[in-house]
DNA sequence: TATTGTTATACTCTATAACTATA
DNA sequence: TATAGTTATAGAGTATAACAATA
């Protein structure tokens, strides 16, 4: 076909267009559905978690922060792949409505360790139920046995680079 | 343990401190390993294509005009969950080094539709090939059979919600 | 000299509303 | 009136550099 010739796309109505697309090689590509896959899943996260003022940002902090591993901010921008002043935003965010306290390292003063408050145990409590939520929506369509097969998939792709 | 008790962290190396973190209830969410799984990919693909001038969005907008299927701009933006707006600035960067052009639809003239030119064929050609190989960077940890049951149990995630 | 947290800055990505031309 | 493309704008996410305190 030469980009020349009239443009002949059989009429289909807005529904069955976006289904055309699904068979190109595109659709097909790994890259592809995580980016996809994580648009869906992220948007809906966010949406669910809005009721709590939380962002899934905001939300893997204080889910580390409860995590009983005392994460310090580096160790926060390092696991979650953000830059270090990122993380600074993101916890004064949950200090300031007393959700985490930064926490001076006896053994170095320049690292904070991040730690829920009693209230921010109980933020999380209810937000990753909503995580929960969100999940079984995401997974709706795999079977139990699928679901696992997914989670271990993923997790080599997702943990293999950086440590 | 209370939020007051003494902060004690093993003692550990940088590299493990991460290794550790692996452990919790956060990293093991299917949202998460996605997010962390599309970061580390979208990152390196990025990357790869910056020595075709081309980023990921700019890539699945090429590889979509050159699909045959003749997508307009409104398909695009549905297809690749993108607000219409941002698939005008997309086109407009493609259209300005002769990768693509708009044309007229015949049956509808508010309604333009983006081919390939033969230089933005060849573009293609070549950033598919860059994706491959940052896709088999990315499931290298993983067998053929592997590789197929992600793709597959991906796209039933990822096409689940919209059409 | 190197590292932790911090501030500042800019660029990309995402979301929303309003406008135009067509249907 | 409804839809396709467009323009404009603001907010969220990402990346980089520089600085003070500490190791």
């Amino acid at each position: 076909m030469n980009v020349g010739d009239p443009v002949q796309v059989p009429k289909t109505s807005p529904e069955t267009s976006a289904e055309r697309l699904r068979d190109t090689d595109l659709a097909n590509e790994i890259e592809f559905m995580t980016a996809r896959a994580r648009s869906v899943g992220s948007g809906r996260a966010n949406s669910m978690l809005a009721g709590l003022d939380l962002r899934v940002r905001s939300y893997s902090v204080l889910s580390l922060a409860c995590s009983g591993q005392n994460p310090s901010q580096r160790e926060l921008a390092n696991f979650l792949s953000l830059d270090p002043s990122q993380i600074v935003a993101l916890v004064d965010l949950l200090e300031n409505r007393g959700a985490v306290t930064r926490e001076q390292d006896p053994r170095d003063r320049r690292s904070k360790v991040i730690v829920a408050t009693p209230g921010g145990r109980e933020l999380y409590l209810q937000a990753a139920a909503v995580i929960q939520d969100a999940e079984d929506q995401s997974l709706r369509d795999l079977s139990p046995t699928e679901r696992e097969q997914l989670r271990s998939l993923l997790r080599r792709i997702a943990f293999e680079t950086a440590e």
